[in-house]
DNA sequence: AGCCAGGGTCTAA
DNA sequence: TTAGACCATGGC
């Protein structure tokens, strides 16, 4: 079984280095709602739709009926609009200001988010680390895939967090550029051809070959 | 046509 | 505490 650091190196071999979230911590964190079950492509369209409008004090200015018509093409509308404006109350607390929230401990920053409607574990971790570059690894339905098709068993995600936290530096932008590399890789390949010749971990899915014979998966 | 997409909340047992 | 319904829209 490869380590943790040792699939981070695959994948970095093979993609090269991987991209960056965005810069604009604000940014990030509105996308990371609006992309929540659902395809990149929707959340792009809001890239138009906001042009560089998209700061704190301009979401606060609309409605919430305003905000939901405009995020409409990213689905589940309501929800996200009521969390996008619970996010935005919150940052602006620290007066939009991402200097003034890295202050906060990780553990209390994590813990405040996760109280915010519509931010679970996934969404949090995004937000910690694209935006306030704290070292919490993000687990996702990609994360989860992958690390199935290489074979590792784990429970749930928090056994997932700890297997990749206690296999790396405590690094957010290891954290942020693995996250990046996996779900570069699950587009490319793993999803679609995971045994094909060029998938770099073409030896290791053998044995999920096998189980999906089987049926297990 | 019908299924799925990078989740999260609420409720029932 | 956990499983399952529900939320909405777009793309294939």
């Amino acid at each position: 079984m490869l380590t943790p650091q040792e699939i981070f190196d695959e994948l970095l071999r093979y993609y090269g280095k991987p991209q960056w979230w965005s810069d604009n911590p604000y940014q990030v964190m509105v996308e990371a709602v609006l992309v929540q079950r659902t395809t990149w492509s929707n959340v792009e369209k809001m890239r138009t739709t906001f042009g560089g409008k998209l700061r704190p004090a301009y979401i606060q200015a609309l409605s919430q009926k305003q905000l939901e018509e405009l995020i409409r093409p990213c689905g589940f509308h309501r929800a996200k609009a009521r969390s996008i404006k619970a996010l935005t109350e919150w940052f602006m607390q620290y007066r939009g200001d991402s200097n003034q929230v890295r202050h906060i401990s990780l553990e209390r920053l994590r813990c405040e988010l996760l109280s915010l409607y519509g931010i679970g574990a996934e969404t949090a971790d995004v937000i910690l680390v694209y935006c306030f570059l704290r070292p919490s690894f993000i687990v996702d339905a990609y994360t989860r895939t992958f690390l199935m098709r290489l074979g590792y068993l784990h429970e749930n995600d928090r056994e997932i967090k700890n297997f990749f936290e206690q296999g790396l530096d405590i690094d957010a932008k290891l954290y942020g550029h693995y996250h990046w590399l996996i779900l570069e890789h699950c587009i490319a390949l793993c999803r679609k051809k995971p045994l094909c010749k060029e998938c770099p971990f073409a030896r290791y899915c053998e044995t999920v070959n096998t189980w999906k014979n089987d049926g297990i998966l």
